[in-house]
DNA sequence: GTGAAAGCGCTAACAG
DNA sequence: CTGTTAGCGCTTTCAC
């Protein structure tokens, strides 16, 4: 078996109790703290974190629950939380949730079970409800990626609207007018898309309501999608696509069709994730400081759990545009 | 405060065992059972996993040892496994090693602390001690994407041999007689790199030694690497990179090169990843059945969690390679 | 500075 | 079928 504080307490000839304090770094006698160390690395003994958190101890593990572990761009993301929970002495427990409210509601339940010591909620979190709860209950909880206006708990971010917004002048100073946008529904999105609109208005452009379009998660959908876009009567010289993946999917529908980017169609992402660089022509993206927000997120997670901070915080970071090769000047300009 | 069993014992008016069995659905009388029923659901009672598991029984978590989460094939074998899991109830703990011996010793510590039921081990783990030791204290464990000859541990993996096998068949069908190859230092790659070999061998070939290099797992040196194999006097005509993510990095130095794909270089990679459909050209990989895999490896491993299997399996799946656009005729057979 | 003892919330004999 | 009770391994008063 497992050697528990009781052998080493015999092994060092002391009680529990102090085994328990030189464990917990209290004040004990130098001899019996050197006699207990000692028997501890003899018996290789750890403690049960299992029991401490029963007895009132933080477990050290984080719920972090996100859309889509397989996404590329998540899953940097979850990497760089990881080595920073881990950095703080944290574990994760990952879930996948698909922006599907009920998983979100069913994970939150079952790790609360499991005693972890916070949430960080990340991408679009469908279930407002849960996050009420959780607030309510003084459940440490930390949004990634986005933020609730009206509810008061900490977040991590980007500024989306500026995002947006940068994209459209980029590709409105390339002399695109007719510039689509496919997203998914996220409030990220929503926000990237009011910064687009703005823009356009900013430079007295029209809005095309019917080239903003939503398509689901999947990437048959967003081809499909993409792809009507493309085929109609009077087609964009541009799409801005709200995520990398995204954008691929428009590359794609863009090569069934022979159109050659950036000449025919500019196209834009949105992440900077992996994906944006291996592409050919490879990919005008916004990027996001990702290891940045993941950084901050699990300190202000830790900050709640700690109980060292109360105040809540919303911080906002600054995207930045990276040009590369998928959009051009527009054709149609090219031509006159 | 959370309600305890207590408070459900007490609002039903019976004993926390009666209460106790009602959660472990053991027969209860059918009234006791109804009552048990509506008090938790009236108080929202859930039980403590902390305290079961305390008092023996599982944690139902899971953890989940690999190289790097932010690898978008990584990344997605774990969707998969999370996704099995979460079927079977049990939830992941996810820690990347890098590779590195020292972190996998001390995650496996840490997970062992929180008392994870057991363990799944992906890519290439180097730290074959902790392995034995896993094994000897009889800690449920099972290996993913690779297999040790001589330990007796269970292991779900591709046939990488066939795979490298067929990679180089391929080429070989195509004319091409150099072909170089660029590897990780996993056991897996060893593998794809005997396949290699063998299909050379096999086809009357020669091997040339100084042609089949390793990178370590980051992008700039492996295209590095890359770019001294393209630089050589007498560069290949192909190179196989024994993964998809090697594989951009071969087509970034192609490409800084100036060198077109595939006519003046033929490239293959493994894994079919994400990464592999967005290039351009598309990549000619290797696919492996993660789905499947993924599955296995968690029914594997609960299997032994719950005692049901004692027996060890080796599981070994075929890959399958895929034809796309990165590979074309031996441009030397062309001109001739 | 150190130890005895009472919990933390739940399971599992063992009686009844 | 149901309740009593002794743990599981650790923390934490509270005396000594």
């Amino acid at each position: 078996m497992k050697p528990t504080i009781y052998d080493v307490a015999k092994g060092a000839g002391v009680s529990i109790a102090t085994v328990s304090k030189v464990i917990n770094n209290l004040h004990v006698g130098k001899k019996s703290k050197e006699k207990v160390l000692k028997v501890m690395k003899e018996l290789n003994y750890k403690p049960s974190v299992l029991a401490s958190a029963l007895a009132g101890k933080p477990t050290s593990t984080i719920g972090f629950l996100l859309p889509d572990l397989a996404n590329p761009f998540v899953a940097e993301m979850a990497r760089r939380v990881e080595d920073r929970a881990h950095e703080r002495g944290f574990n994760l427990v990952i879930c996948s949730t698909d922006f599907d409210s009920e998983k979100e509601a069913l994970y939150v339940s079952l790790l609360r079970q499991k005693s972890v010591d916070g949430f960080i909620l990340a991408g679009s979190f469908k279930n407002v409800e849960v996050i009420k709860e959780l607030l309510e209950e003084h459940v440490p909880v930390v949004l990634l990626t986005e933020s609730y206006p009206s509810l008061s708990v900490s977040s991590v971010k980007v500024d989306d609207f500026i995002g947006g917004y940068e994209v459209a002048s980029h590709l409105i100073s390339l002399g695109h007018e007719k510039i689509a946008v496919i997203a998914e529904d996220a409030n990220s999105s929503q926000e990237r898309i009011r910064g687009y609109k703005q823009a356009l208005q900013d430079k007295g452009l029209a809005i095309y309501e019917d080239m903003i379009v939503t398509s689901d998660s999947s990437s048959e959908d967003a081809e499909r999608v993409a792809g009507e876009l493309l085929d109609a009567s009077d087609p964009p010289t541009a799409i801005f696509a709200a995520n990398d993946k995204l954008a691929i999917c428009v590359l794609h529908a863009a090569r069934e069709r022979k159109l050659s980017i950036p000449d025919d169609l500019s196209v834009v992402g949105f992440d900077n994730s992996v994906l944006s660089k291996s592409t050919d022509p490879s990919l005008t993206t916004v990027g996001q400081p990702i290891q940045d927000m993941c950084s901050q997120v699990v300190d202000f997670l830790i900050e709640e759990i700690e109980g060292k901070s109360t105040t809540k915080q919303r911080l906002v970071m600054l995207p930045q545009l990276i040009i590369r090769k998928s959009t051009g000047v527009c054709r149609l300009k090219n031509k006159i």
